[in-house]
DNA sequence: CCGTTTATCTCGTAG
DNA sequence: CTACGAGGTAAACGG
């Protein structure tokens, strides 16, 4: 599992450890110790003198930790070229891209550890809630939305924007469904708005189109914004019925599970 | 800068380790290894057996990294509480917090590395480039965007959302500019005209508001809605001329720099 | 390549 | 707490 590790590395030992590593990309690559990192792209920023921790996995994504925070510091998804070299008797590691074209240099002033792990099989991943789920489930039972309700499509394209749910109801209107897997903002009203603007400029004036924001809850303002537009919400859950005692997840049958 | 490291621990002692480094929450945490996660909270996710890298950083956030991929596969950005116990022969960590309400569960079926490492004192951070930094500058030379502005508000609160820009023009008209550090889409255009139709509103029908929306570029569908709406946009570029050369950055003064 | 949307978005900030 | 918007957002998907 531990491929190899350093520790307190000489400049000339990390520089060769990441180039033979980074050239492989079958491992996992760490260093953590005292380092200055740049960055220079869509934005510039610099970090002084601290103790961060360096990501590198084998799909060549970089990113740099610090102490605290969930997010990176500084990172690269994709890196076209990540080598590393000494200068001045430190070890600069350099990691670029083109398109955006950017470059994040990591000078490690006093690298303490340097792990190369075996990190090869990755399991099966399932995530349950996405909006695209709650998608699925209600093209599946529009009845949830409103008795009468026949979804005609999904993700229709129109100009500039998918519309989630292109459908029509009891009494022949067409309405367009927009969904929020969480609290939906005036940002969605505007959305909403915009198809519907959109569906009706397509089908004429002589024709009704309703529109519906679905979604667990509203916010207030968006609330007001979308009934002052005479649109329309009905509330959804993503999730069903929170299982939020504890895991494991104790199955129930539920329009969601498949 | 190595606090403790275990390989291949028993279930036992991985707990111990977990337990002990996590009350005392004065290190960064990383376990890699085979292990089996579960999520529930405003979604739910399970990762079948794989192998996976935990990093649990001293302000309590947990992250759960594949193999690929720079976002992990799990993540809570804050934990409540943080417990290791062993059942069944294995070691599970459990990591949850309240508000919103959710869990994430890590069974290490074939823990391989246990790290504790002092990760302390962080260097300073410095961005530049944000939109921040584009608003103080064109606070500074609001002629930038046009001669003869004047800039009355920074971040003008407005029924619901906050005016980057209030400013008069040369005619002494109002004006209305909202920033975006990236290409402008249809979403800035949108939010421009929510905030033009509120100062309209409450200066009045004889009022005449202008609306700028300013950045580097547009794109062609939000430059059609932004006409039609009878708005602007001026081209103002987020960073100085991107010295896309090499780093280190070579020190070249403008309006960006301070 | 552009353009749009989602995200367990995270994060800050203001009321 | 709520609501809103920025982000070096990243990542997916369609044209």
């Amino acid at each position: 599992m531990i491929r190899e590790q350093l520790t307190a590395p000489s400049p000339q030992d990390l520089a060769a450890f990441l180039n033979r590593h980074t050239r492989t990309r079958d491992c996992l690559i760490q260093v953590a110790g005292l380092a200055e990192v740049t960055y220079l792209g869509r934005a510039a920023s610099t970090a002084d003198l601290g103790a961060y921790l360096v990501l590198i996995k084998q799909d060549g994504s970089l990113q740099i930790h610090h102490p605290t925070g969930i997010k990176p510091m500084n990172w690269q998804p994709k890196t076209d070229r990540i080598t590393a070299e000494v200068a001045e008797d430190v070890c600069m590691l350099l990691a670029s891209r083109r398109s955006p074209e950017e470059l994040v240099q990591v000078v490690f002033l006093e690298p303490q550890v340097a792990l190369a792990l075996e990190l090869a099989q990755a399991g099966g991943f399932v995530l349950k809630g996405s909006e695209a789920q709650m998608q699925q489930a209600l093209a599946d039972h529009p009845e949830l939305i409103e008795p009468g309700l026949r979804v005609l499509n999904r993700e229709l394209m129109v100009e500039s924007g998918g519309i989630d749910l292109y459908a029509q109801d009891a009494q022949g209107r067409y309405v367009v469904v927009e969904l929020k897997r969480g609290r939906a903002t005036q940002h969605a009203v505007s959305q909403l708005a915009r198809y519907v603007r959109s569906v009706q400029q397509t089908l004429g004036n002589q024709a009704t189109v309703r529109g519906i924001l679905a979604g667990p809850s509203i916010t207030a303002p968006a609330r007001l914004e979308l009934e002052n537009r005479g649109l329309e919400f009905r509330e959804i859950s993503a999730l069903p019925e929170q299982a939020a005692s504890a895991l494991p997840v104790t199955a129930q049958p539920s329009l969601f599970d498949p």
